[in-house]
DNA sequence: CTATATGCAAAAGCTTTGCATAGCG
DNA sequence: CGCTATGCAAAGCTTTTGCATATAG
């Protein structure tokens, strides 16, 4: 990703985020990665180009990327971890019973009906999160990629 | 509680759950209150009545229940804890983000529609968990009740 | 009497914090 | 030069575990 270092230092800054060479290598996983990784993993990967890297500083920087709106924390339901999601759009997931993998849903999946009258009188609402808890089928040809790297013009 | 104990007991039998002191004590004010309550503020409540209780045997005692269904445990969002919920049909959850209070949602206040070209040709759904995240609103009647002790024919 | 539940204390696991140092603007 | 980020190690918190003792059927 050398070659994008740059527009990954804009789009840090862009959401007033001060770019450095820790954060910079770990928004280069998370913003290109599809698998929810917890920061232990992203860890591991950014030690890769990085050996000296703590996790305080991996936890650091996750913590401002939610807090800047760049990344989303999502609980694991099953290793009660926290993983980050680089998808900032509206969406659902899917928890893989069978694998523990998370799998974001489009929004398009499901069609969530508020009833007016009976939700909104007690209650304003801000979002509405869903997780869909499940196998995956085998069959899937949309999950098989799901782990792999995304690419820039996804966004 | 103490005239019902005796139907306390047979409700723990019922769910193959043999009952004992401590058990009798944590399943007296689980499956009578709405309010979620966390293992911690169980183990306060117990306490009371039982001060030798330990937080293991909470534990213990509420995974129990959980694994032979007479309660669910739901992970709360704020404070990252597990929350102990006795009502085991289907429902939703209102999270207050002023107050942290986890409050149910009868399944009528949404409708969820699922596509089912898309979702089932992917997935073999078994849950679909909803939570709904924002603020009561203070005049609602609904909430004021909602940590208090559960009236015995609610069930 | 035998199996199961309890209590205590210690351990585990993820996340946070404090603080001195390094690095950026 | 001054402010912010980093790394390390230690602390925090909830939940789990091991084991000896107590209790239930």
């Amino acid at each position: 990703m050398q070659a994008n270092l740059q527009s990954l230092r804009e789009k840090l800054l862009e959401h007033g985020i001060q770019a450095s060479a820790p954060r910079l290598a770990i928004a280069d996983f998370v913003l290109n990665t599809r698998s929810h990784p917890t920061a232990e993993e992203i860890k591991i990967e950014v030690e890769k180009k990085m050996p000296s890297v703590s996790l305080a500083t991996i936890y650091n920087s996750l913590h401002l990327f939610v807090e800047k709106g760049l990344i989303v924390a999502v609980k694991d339901p099953a290793s009660d971890k926290w993983r980050y999601d680089c998808n900032t759009k509206p969406h659902f997931h899917f928890f893989d019973e069978a694998s523990g993998q998370l799998v974001d849903l489009e929004p398009s999946v499901l069609r969530i009906q508020p009833d007016f009258s009976k939700l909104y009188a007690d209650f304003e609402v801000n979002s509405i999160e869903v997780t869909v808890k499940g196998k995956l089928r085998r069959s899937s040809t949309k999950n098989k990629s799901s782990n792999e790297r995304k690419s820039l013009d996804d966004n």
